[in-house]
DNA sequence: CTCCTATATCAAAATATATTGATATGATAA
DNA sequence: TTATCATATCAATATATTTTGATATAGGAG
């Protein structure tokens, strides 16, 4: 439970965690979304792979990530934030990025 | 929301959570269930009562503290928190400074 | 094989958070 | 008044977390 809260105290995995809202992504897509560098990016991911919020999976090159099942109260918590985190700039750069075919 | 998961990424706060679902308790009551310094202690209180958690009350010398009411999400993860964590130690020594009248 | 791309990892630096010991405040009791 | 108790706050230190820049790894393309 500590560790789960741990992994929610910090803005860049909350985004992270609402861009995959919308399914899978890869890292370069997050980078993209979140304008971060690739090393910032893996390591939020770590993090929240550690704590049982996310799951991926390789193909090629690429390193697929997406919110995982987990028990209840993880979705639920899930769930709230997506429900109340606004990230309509972070979506746009997503798109913009996935037009370009940056990856 | 950040700042919500934030004050609830510390065992040290969870713990104080925990005990106040007792119902309120002095600064005195908490150190002593605790076994940590009155200064840590309050630290902990002033994060936990920004964040909306926990509310206080002056009585005298006293300040009591107990669990806010807040809106639904955080009552929730109140609830929760209390529901997972043991603390048995805690309250054994919460009920020991009692019947010892230390405050 | 060589080059390029996607990702991870590492060590160092930067930043944030927590802890400690000392002191301040304010209420009460003597 | 003076002493004492409960609590808060502060500055200094300690510790943890995050960020950066560099490099490693591994897959695919040419």
């Amino acid at each position: 439970m500590l560790e789960l809260f741990r992994a929610l105290s910090d803005e860049t995995r909350l985004r992270i965690i609402k861009l995959l809202e919308l399914g899978q992504l890869c890292v370069c897509d997050i980078t993209a979304a979140l304008e971060l560098s690739q090393p910032k990016v893996s390591f939020h991911l770590s993090i929240l792979k550690e704590a049982g919020l996310i799951m991926d999976r390789k193909e090629g090159k690429w390193v697929y990530y997406s919110l995982s099942a987990g028990d209840l109260f993880t979705r639920f918590l899930i769930i709230s934030i997506c429900e109340k985190l606004p990230n309509d700039a972070d979506m746009k750069r997503l798109e913009d990025s996935r037009k370009a075919r940056k990856c």
